[in-house]
RNA sequence: GCUGCUGUAGCUCAGCCGGUAGAGCGCGUCCUUGGUAAGGACGAGGUCAUGGGUUCAAAUCCCAUCAGCAGCUCCA
């Protein structure tokens, strides 16, 4: 007998070697019917597992997380068998379960094409169709590797597995067969609803010198009602996509006259320059000096940078009168320049000097992203020039700046990574573990939880890293902190201390929102255009019912704008109906509907954005509200 | 940079087994003066990404280049 204890504690007696799915019977029905695996003593295993002794099983359906990845899982293999059956040169790679789904890696000389989707899931019906079982097969690691010996992709994964046993799943009576560790769902028919999303290259391990594959893409859920709701999630993130508002609201746009070159629109000037305004403030506020330095600075600085060893593929260069000059990827070079111009003295230490410095990077054609990926961009960036004692507190300051930049951005999520010496670095190892040692000490002092990542410092020092979480759970890279001890031994840079001899100051690289183009395109995404009425590039619209109230709207408009309230006004002969669908299409946060009712009282009738109700209110009381709505930099508009 | 897909009016897209272009939105003019998510009529607007090739004839087929998209690699 077995004695088996389920998750509620209560134990069930079963024959010895009876399976998980009888135990899934014995419960219930409706269970057996939605079991697809089971966990014995906390490993995954296949529903038809024996069980002997006293284990703990608990019966996995598509409804536990690693059910459902497990059920994407055994989809991959299904499709994987409709795509060899197609294509029967194909050599399978590897076909992992990710993110909302799965995807197999397959080595085949002719390309699939999105046209070939609707085949290969209609096989793939087929197959889900015959019910056929999973059914797994071990051999020892040396019969495996015997077996496989022709397929250099299978054997290389059975390389890189350190079990002794190698197992492999088969479903059906064509002989299809795929080396899979496991477990899997109990037949073909209990892989879900399913569907191909994309098809798109991807190298053998990921290694760009090596082949490139194809990487079929595919998602499956427990039920086409899940399938679908996915499906328009995905189509609701499309809607945000900031390349797409970007354009509908005029905010920027990108020419072939320029790849990777943002064009900036007046509406998208707006947005630029309060985020600007703010951040100005906020430099103030914490004690930074606003500096600004050359574009194209010679050669030779950024041999003595390092830039040239260690970042020269990225850099552009050009000449001027037969001189080697290099277009700046980074500011910190011409930051120490600048620094150098003058003595200092340890008095004026932490010096921080902060520049919105436009930087230049040759990125690769095919990485180019809308404002998230561009070749030119400007930074918020700062060098503070300490001592080593200062280190701390410093970076104690830059955290508790950032950490309040992104709250009035309305971001409350944040993750932070610390990244440590790449392959590519000057300095030596003991400079890098002071600075790394500095920097965990500050996030300890913080009590902030980071992960560390390992080998993804800048070359000159390691860093902390930011990472913001927009409203649809999507994480974004924005500010950074880097520790540098190199660039001012470089540079000689100098301050005379207490004692008047001259040492060399420790330099802290921060940027806050990291990117003024990219922290803009994260906004229009977090808030899908509708930006708050700080951002808004129009922030109230006067509507006229008709014509008659012409002059009226326009005496509104111009008490909003003396008021310093970015507000336009549409006189057209459109119905209101009309005016207020365009201005809804514009994310403008505020209407002001007004006809002859309004202009005989002094008031307006104010719609607000993503709302149907109306509420009248003076001109005045508006006023107010939505003065204070921008001072407090308010996500809510209801007043 | 690599692999695949795409490139037609300001925008979104149809036309693509070859016979020199169409819709909706937007824009302009006129009618309409209408009270809360799109009133009507007329009109203007396109070297069909660029350069070659095949053909009597190319938006349509072929090649190259450029750009965009998805992913890989890289990154703020």
């Amino acid at each position: 007998m077995a004695t088996i204890t389920l998750p509620d504690g209560s134990t069930l007696e079963m024959a010895d070697g009876a399976t998980a799915k009888q135990v899934a019977e014995k419960i219930g029905a409706g269970l057996a019917k939605a079991a697809i695996a089971a966990k014995i003593d906390g490993k995954l295993v296949d529903l038809n597992t024996p069980l002997r002794g006293t284990p703990r099983v608990q019966i996995v359906t598509p409804k536990d997380k690693e059910g459902l990845e497990l059920m994407r899982h055994s989809c991959a293999h299904v499709m994987a068998e409709a795509i060899c059956s197609l294509w029967p040169a194909t050599k399978l790679v590897y076909g992992p379960t990710v993110q909302d789904g799965f995807y197999y890696d397959i080595d085949l000389d002719e390309p699939i094409r999105p046209d070939d989707f609707a085949r290969i899931e209609a096989k793939m019906q087929e197959i889900v169709d015959a019910n056929k079982p999973f059914t797994r097969k071990e051999l020892s690691r040396q019969e495996a590797l015997e077996e496989l010996r022709n397929d250099k992709y299978k054997t290389d994964n059975i390389e890189r597995v350190d079990s002794q046993v190698i197992s492999f799943y088969s479903h059906g009576d064509n002989g299809f067969e795929d080396l899979c560790r496991g477990p899997h769902v109990p037949s073909t028919a209990k892989v879900g609803a399913f569907k191909i999303m994309s098809v798109a290259g991807a190298y053998w391990h990921g290694d760009a010198t090596q082949k490139m594959l194809q990487r079929v893409y595919g998602t499956a859920w427990p039920t086409k009602k899940e399938l679908d709701e996915y499906i328009n999630r995905l189509e609701e993130a499309k809607k945000r996509d900031h390349r797409v508002l970007g354009k509908q609201l005029e905010l920027f746009s990108f020419s072939e006259m320029g790849p990777g070159f943002a064009f900036m629109h007046p509406k998208g000037m707006i947005v630029w320059n309060e985020m600007l305004d703010f951040m100005r403030q906020m430099n103030r506020k914490y004690g930074y000096k606003e500096v600004r330095t050359p574009i194209i600075l010679n050669e030779e600085l950024w041999h003595r940078s390092g830039h040239w060893d260690n970042y020269k593929q990225n850099m552009y260069f050009t000449k001027i009168d037969e001189i080697d000059y290099a277009v700046k990827p980074m500011n910190c070079p011409g930051g120490c320049l600048l620094f150098k111009t003058t003595k200092h003295s340890y008095r004026e230490l932490p010096l921080r000097m902060a520049e919105f410095g436009m930087v230049h990077r040759h990125e690769a054609s095919g990485v180019l992203h809308g404002l998230f990926r561009v070749r030119q961009f400007t930074q918020d960036d700062a060098h503070i020039y300490c001592t080593p004692a200062q280190i701390e507190s410093e970076i104690i300051g830059v955290i508790n700046l950032i950490f309040e930049t992104y709250k009035a951005f309305g971001f409350a999520d944040f993750a932070i990574e610390l990244s440590t010496k790449p392959e590519k670095h000057i300095g030596s190892d003991e400079i890098w573990e002071t600075a790394t040692n500095a920097l965990k000490a500050a996030l300890n002092h913080k009590k902030i939880t980071f992960r560390i990542n390992e080998g993804d410092g800048a070359f000159y020092g390691p860093k902390i890293d930011f990472h913001v979480k927009d409203c649809i759970g999507r994480s974004w890279q924005v500010g950074t902190i880097q520790l540098d001890f190199s660039m001012p031994q470089r540079f000689e840079l100098g301050y005379v201390d207490e004692d008047n001899t001259e040492k060399t100051p420790v330099m802290i690289h921060r940027a806050v929102l990291g990117s003024l183009e990219r922290f803009m395109g994260i906004l229009i995404e977090q808030y899908a255009g509708a930006l708050p009425p700080w951002l808004a590039p129009e922030q109230a619209r006067v509507l006229t019912i008709s014509e008659k109230s012409n002059a009226y709207a326009a005496r509104v408009q111009e008490t909003l704008g003396q008021a310093d309230v970015r507000c336009g006004v549409d006189l057209s002969d459109e119905k209101i109906g009309a005016k207020i669908a365009k201005t809804h299409g514009e994310k403008i946060p505020y209407m002001l509907v007004v006809g002859p009712k309004e202009a005989e009282a002094g008031q307006v009738n104010v719609r607000i954005r993503g709302s149907q109700d109306t509420r009248t209110a003076s001109v005045e009381q508006f006023l107010a509200v939505v003065r204070r709505k921008i001072a407090d930099k308010a996500t809510d508009l209801a007043f």
